[in-house]
DNA sequence: GTAGGTGCAAATCGTTTGCTGATTC
DNA sequence: GAATCAGCAAACGATTTGCACCTAC
């Protein structure tokens, strides 16, 4: 496992024993899943990839989990509609992301940062900003070059 | 009926009917909530003011006439995650939302334009650009002052 | 008259929940 | 040992679909 995978699957198992969440198998195993994923794993690819070490683990488990994570705001929650949600464990906070409507991959593309933007905007019409999500939508180039 | 609302609901019926599909009064009904609404309606809301006027509509009727609108790219979803979708009729193409985390008011801001930065951000990773969403979470003024 | 639309009910899919037996601490 | 968790199945809510009847053109 990788140094920064390493470190942040410690600092997960850490704040979860500051909450006084148990750290059983199961939890762990979703922990290191979502701090192994380049990318950003539904629901459903983590419970298949959990499935391949405790072959009796529940989708349950898995939402259950990631419940929990949201709720320490540990895990960034990507939902989209008439889709699985996908979850970043890396980097729980708004950050622009580029998908593949094809495909569906998600990527973090390199990317000026918005900065003030959303700050700016919601304070003009008189909100109180809670975060932001910044989505571009587009034919990755795999899927591109296997269009007939 | 404002001009702009009277003219966009002409245009919807143009296309309709360029494109061979019927103009019943549930579809015009359906029409006229979408041009006639500031906010962005969701379909629950679209069916509930239908049954004013056509108390026998059904669900189904509303998302059929919506899915047309999307083939036509005459109306922009906007889909959530464990809620219904919202629906822009007058503006069906990609803008800024401001959406309060409370009361789920889905406002548009005046806000600089993204420019070319999606487009950008989608060639730099090699993605042919097909659309974006941008998405900025608050709490609206009036929540707000209810904030005990 | 006929192609297309409406409305109903059933099916679908992702997610959540209730509960019982098992496990971490 | 006790509080928490895992796993199962049932419940849920938004959306879609199949089909018989109906209606705009």
């Amino acid at each position: 496992m990788k140094d920064d995978a390493q470190a942040r699957l410690e600092e997960l198992i850490d704040k979860l024993r500051e909450r006084d969440h148990r750290i059983t198998p199961q939890r762990l195993a979703i922990l290191k899943i979502l701090v192994l994923s380049d990318g950003h794993p539904s629901t459903e690819q983590i419970y298949g990839q959990i499935k391949e070490e405790f072959p009796t683990t529940s989708l349950a488990t898995v939402y259950k989990t990631i419940a929990m994570l949201k709720e320490m705001n540990e895990v960034l929650e990507l939902g989209f509609a008439g889709d699985s949600n996908h979850y970043d464990g890396n980097k729980p906070y708004p950050h622009t992301h580029l998908i593949c409507v094809k495909c569906r991959d998600i990527i973090d593309p390199e990317v000026e940062d918005l900065k003030i933007l959303p700050q700016q905007v919601a304070q003009r019409a008189g909100f109180r900003l809670v975060s932001h999500r910044f989505d571009i939508y587009g034919i990755c180039p795999r899927c591109q070059s296997e269009e007939q």
